[in-house]
RNA sequence: GCCGAAGUGGCUCAGUGGUAGAGCGGCUCUUUCGUAAAGAGUAGGUCGGGAGUCCGAUUCUCCCCUUCGGCUCCA
């Protein structure tokens, strides 16, 4: 344990002193540092977001009298059956049993802490929220409380305002700002695009359509409502039934609306005998998925019940498994860098709950581990995180609060094939069943989008603004030469608005500067007398004056680049 | 789904047991302006929905919906 995470592991242990002070009947049951702070739990604790201040003075009130943690052998918790668990634990597997105490609190703990209590001075309780004991949801839902505590008041102060200035990156409050998107109460988890928001959508899908047409990929579109029969086919029934929007009908049939694309390949696959020399055959589509996520977990852009995935399903043979993962690793790492995002990599392992046999899944992780680090990128193991039909590599992004969120995601899948028969004619005349690679590199477009948003704080790259040039006339005498400039940028595919209102010219510059757009072109007398425009960039800084064809010329050149500015 | 919190004109937010208020935005008029907000006037809200208590509820109570912070889950 590193110093900081010592301190607020002590930092928890005030706390903890400080909730058995006011709430007595409280039960402390576990309390960690974590990233960016630590937390702990109580049960029998019932208190409001109002009261964590008056919790703080408490805090700051008792480690005056609090010197030293000391290593005891007495427990300072009778009655306490969260600690008693912990206890028996601990004696069945023959650990040792250490609490400490500082002041008057003790508390059973492995240690360790700052060498003295007084270092505990720089500390905030953040917020409240609800953990399940041991985080299992069959077990008692206790009170958390979250805090963080650094070394020294500048430190403090500087996460305090990181935190406030993150919020104002949010993608839940920038993206309808911008008039990207929004939500409305009659279709929760479900985003309304709106003509901003579908101009960066088809943006991001035409350049998923060249990059995939170029290395092979064909596109398909298939049916948003299927039978039940083809969900119990490939396994999903069985795996994620309270996940799907059901669909009754008159007819005795019972349909679900599609909640992922890889039933339809198969059957795309299966419509026609194969041969090897068919493989591999990259099927991809756009198609919208609908997934009943549990209310609770709705966040925004980042958690939906309505998405489009640059989804595509790999047939291969065995020995194409490897090169073809290599192929969509160099994908990946084309459509992250070309939006400057970090990303890192996540392989899940077989889970409980899973399809086929042990070995074959033994194997197919072997080959996954071995192409991660010949990548040579950063990646971590998620034991038991795999999908029930393969074992996966997933791609990982932080949010502008720090949040892990998946992406992308490639997976392995010996299992779903068979269910579907799938076969290829072998070089030697055999009937083979195909592996497929299931894979989406964005992942979501609407979560991608909610990352880009929140990466770019709404400043889109100009390829990707929904209006790429603001025109500002300066008065209506300059509008005529305005509109030939909106022509021009028209036929050169170049999206623009006139901003025709009789308002000054600070103001416009103000408007067009809040809706983030790339470049303004501002027109008054000057300009029309040399037949130029005079370009500002939304940075503040004042470009050239030029002729219009030369800001054509150039800003053509920056959005065909996809130049990030 | 679970624990906690919030919901007042398009947006940001005041406010009260006696039938709602500001700024911005919108609209109209005036202004024709040179790099982040010109001036005046005007319209716009069944105070998230339903039920209850009360002479009277936006305000108090209960239920529901949506959203937010977490937990759990995530093909």
């Amino acid at each position: 344990m590193n110093d900081l995470d010592k301190l607020r592991h002590s930092t928890a242990h005030l706390l903890a002193a400080a909730v058995l002070e006011l709430y007595p009947q409280a039960k402390p049951t576990i309390g960690p540092p974590i990233e960016n702070g630590f937390y702990y739990d109580f049960d029998d604790l019932k208190i409001s977001e109002d009261d964590l201040p008056k919790i703080e003075a408490k805090m700051h009130e008792l480690v005056k009298t609090w010197d030293k943690f000391e290593l005891v052998s007495h427990s300072g918790h009778v009655q306490n059956p969260y600690k008693q668990e912990l206890i028996d634990e601990l004696e069945k597997s023959n650990q040792k049993i250490t609490y400490y105490k500082s002041g008057n609190f003790v508390d059973l703990c492995a240690g360790p802490h700052v060498d003295d209590a007084k270092k505990i001075k720089f500390f905030k309780s953040l917020k409240l929220a609800g953990a399940y004991w041991r985080g299992s949801e069959k077990n008692k839902m206790l009170t958390r409380i979250y805090g963080t505590a650094f070394f020294t008041q500048k430190e403090l102060d500087d996460h305090l305002k990181n935190l406030e200035e993150a919020e104002k990156r949010d993608h839940r409050k920038i993206g309808p700002q911008l008039g990207l998107l929004m939500f409305h109460e009659t279709a929760p988890g479900m985003p309304y695009w709106l003509p901003k928001g579908v101009t960066i959508i088809n943006e991001l899908v035409n350049f998923w359509r060249e990059e995939h047409t170029k290395r092979g990929y064909q596109e398909i579109v298939s049916p948003l409502i299927n039978k039940k029969e083809l969900y119990q086919t490939s396994g999903h029934w069985d795996h994620y039934l309270e996940n799907m929007f059901i669909c009754e009908t008159d007819e005795k049939e019972t349909y679900a609306l599609k909640p992922m694309n890889c039933p339809n390949a198969m059957i795309v696959f299966g419509s026609q005998t194969r041969s090897y020399r068919d493989l591999p055959m990259r099927l991809g589509d756009t198609d919208t998925l609908h997934r009943f996520e549990r209310s609770g977990t709705l966040n925004g852009l980042f958690r939906v019940r309505e998405f489009r995935q640059d989804d595509a399903h790999v047939f291969v043979t065995e020995d194409q498994i490897e090169e073809e993962y290599k192929n969509i690793l160099e994908i990946t790492e084309k459509f992250y860098s070309i939006f400057d995002l970090k990303y890192r990599f996540r392989l899940g392992t077989r889970p409980k709950k899973f399809m086929g046999d042990a070995k074959s899944w033994d194997k197919a992780e072997e080959t996954l581990k071995k192409i991660l680090k010949e990548s040579g990128k950063e990646y971590i193991i998620e034991d038991e995180g795999g999908a029930f039909y393969g074992p996966k590599i997933d791609i990982l992004m932080k949010d502008s609060l720090g949040r892990d969120w998946q992406t992308g995601t490639i997976q392995l899948d010996f299992q779903i094939p068979k269910k579907f028969n799938l076969l290829y004619a072998d070089s030697d005349g055999t009937q083979k069943t195909p592996v497929v690679i299931h894979r989406v590199i964005y992942g979501s477009l609407e979560r991608f989008i909610g990352i880009l948003i929140e990466h770019f704080a709404g400043a889109f790259p100009t390829w990707l603004s929904p209006i790429q040039v603001q025109i500002l006339p300066i008065a209506d005498r300059h509008l005529e030469y305005a509109k030939d400039v909106s022509l021009k940028l028209a036929m050169a595919q170049i999206r623009s608005h006139l901003d025709d209102r009789q308002e000054t010219l600070s103001s416009k510059i103000r408007d067009a500067q809040m809706q983030k757009i790339p470049y303004m072109l501002i027109i008054g007398d000057k300009e029309i007398a040399t037949k130029t425009v005079a370009e500002r960039g939304r940075s503040g800084k004042q470009l050239a004056v030029q002729p219009i064809d030369e800001f054509i010329k150039n800003i053509r050149i920056e959005i065909d680049n996809k130049t990030l500015n």
